[in-house]
RNA sequence: GGAGGGGUACCCAAGCGGCCAACGGGGGCAGACUGUAAAUCUGCUGGUUUAUACCUUCGAAGGUUCGAAUCCUUCCCCCUCCA
């Protein structure tokens, strides 16, 4: 294995915080592989860009000869929901989570080695706890130290309700990490609190408190939430390619140095020289798009990813109709259909009234050509491309 | 258990008998512009084939009224303080 301070040296990079620091190093120091504990949600099984940033740092362990924990969450899944945010989520059966997990397993794998992975799930240990069990842990924790956790305290003052089960949360996660005698365990900056309730529930029960690990969260697409697939604004590690090149092609220029610090492989310096060559008058466009190509291609090979540029500058830059137009019937009534009725059917708008409004914004185009009546009508037999704004397209035949 | 405050469209948030399909902001969509699905500006943002119209919507169900998101009753849910 490499000196403990080589590795730390490139563990460092990248790292919100590490928790203590001292303490990796003597870890590491021991020469043995580490156990390193992540804990996933079994409820969003569609991984994005968010959660790589994390993941490509587990990797980083591998590489250095680690173990990964990769820990579902399936106990508190099967539970209930732990952010309060969408408390009317529907619980989690058996069967969803294991779906979830294989789908979990499909995704990783792009980025984990395998032999270096193990998928654990916290009901094992969980499950066969007993209620005094559980009330043993809780009595290892106070509700003030609770509520020092920034979004039990924000909505508290704010006068937002809390379950009390959301308490338990921790407790379990900071219990999962005695069970599995977890060396460090990784997570996001909003978890912070949570990864030390686990050093404290470790040091509780006689073991060496783990080493906390924080990555910074990603911003989505819209550069001021954390990417997250509720709000909409994520990039799916399985999106396909023309989907992932423009959602990365959406990013504001200024977001865009945010997700080549936290996303690219790229030495530190090439990104610097980067920003320089834009401060001195380069297109961000051009910077933006090789930051697309090298995330595509990470995902769906350089091949996909050169596709995806091709595409995504004919479309947008030269304003072209893409290669590949979704095929589409509809069925006229009395030998012909109205556009509004068409575009409807063909699932380009959501209703009717949509479609008018789209007629009337100017957004719709019938073979290249704006349309503006909005009672136009196709005969039956009819073939024709149609257009929505930029972004959808489909070629809609209309049948007898 | 007691007292008070509150539940409005995707989110936040006004409205508190008719001028309300409901101010404003966010988000989203569209158009213009452009070096990009960047930025900026403008418009739109329940449904019904385009409608000074009709239908559905303001936690739920009833009621008062010519007329209710707005008043009354009951119920459900949330918050605060006291116990």
């Amino acid at each position: 294995m490499l000196p403990a301070q080589a590795q730390l040296t490139e563990l460092r990079r990248g790292v919100d915080d590490i928790l203590v620091e001292a303490d990796l190093q003597a870890r590491l120091a021991e020469n043995r592989p580490l156990r390193i504990k992540a804990g996933f949600d079994p409820t969003a099984p569609d991984l994005h860009l968010g959660h790589t940033v994390l993941i490509n740092k587990l990797r980083q362990f591998q590489e250095f000869g680690h173990e990964v924990i990769f820990l579902i969450g399936d106990f508190t899944g099967m539970i209930g929901d732990p952010s309060g945010r969408s408390a009317t989520r529907p619980p989690l059966t058996p069967d969803d989570v294991q779906r979830n997990a294989e789908t979990y397993a499909t995704q990783i794998f792009r980025i984990l080695d395998r032999e270096r992975t193990r998928i654990e799930f916290n009901s094992r240990w969980m499950g066969a706890m007993s209620a005094a069990d559980l009330i043993g842990l809780a009595a290892r924790h106070t509700v003030a130290r609770m509520l020092e956790r920034d979004d039990f305290h924000k909505r508290y003052q704010a006068g937002k309700p809390i379950a009390i089960h959301e308490f338990l949360y921790p407790l379990v996660q900071g219990y999962d990490s005695v069970a599995l005698h977890a060396d460090v365990e990784l997570g996001g900056t909003d978890q912070k609190f949570n990864l030390l309730v686990g050093r404290q529930m470790q040091q509780a029960f006689g073991q060496p408190p783990q080493i906390v690990m924080t990555m910074p969260l990603l911003e989505g697409l819209d550069g001021v939430n954390k990417m997250s697939k509720s709000l909409g604004n994520y990039i799916g590690i399985t999106d396909p390619p023309a989907d992932m090149f423009g959602k990365v092609m959406s990013v504001s220029d200024e977001l865009m140095w945010r997700y080549y610090d936290l996303l690219s492989f790229e030495p530190a310096a090439a990104i610097a020289g980067l920003r320089q060559e834009v401060a001195a008058g380069a297109n961000p466009r051009d910077v933006k798009i090789r930051l697309a190509l090298e995330l595509v291609a990470r995902f769906h090979g350089g091949d996909a990813a050169q596709q995806a540029r091709e595409g995504f500058l004919r479309r947008f830059a030269d304003r072209q109709l893409p290669e590949e137009i979704a095929e589409i019937t509809v069925h006229a009534r009395d030998g012909r259909l109205g556009i509004a009725y068409i575009l409807r059917e063909a699932q380009l708008v959501t209703s009717t009234t949509e479609a008018l409004r789209m007629i009337r914004q100017g957004a719709v185009k019938l073979d290249g050509e704006r349309v503006e009546d909005g009672r136009c009508e196709i005969p039956a037999g009819a073939s024709h491309v149609f257009q929505v704004g930029k972004r959808r397209v489909a070629r809609i035949t209309v049948l007898g």
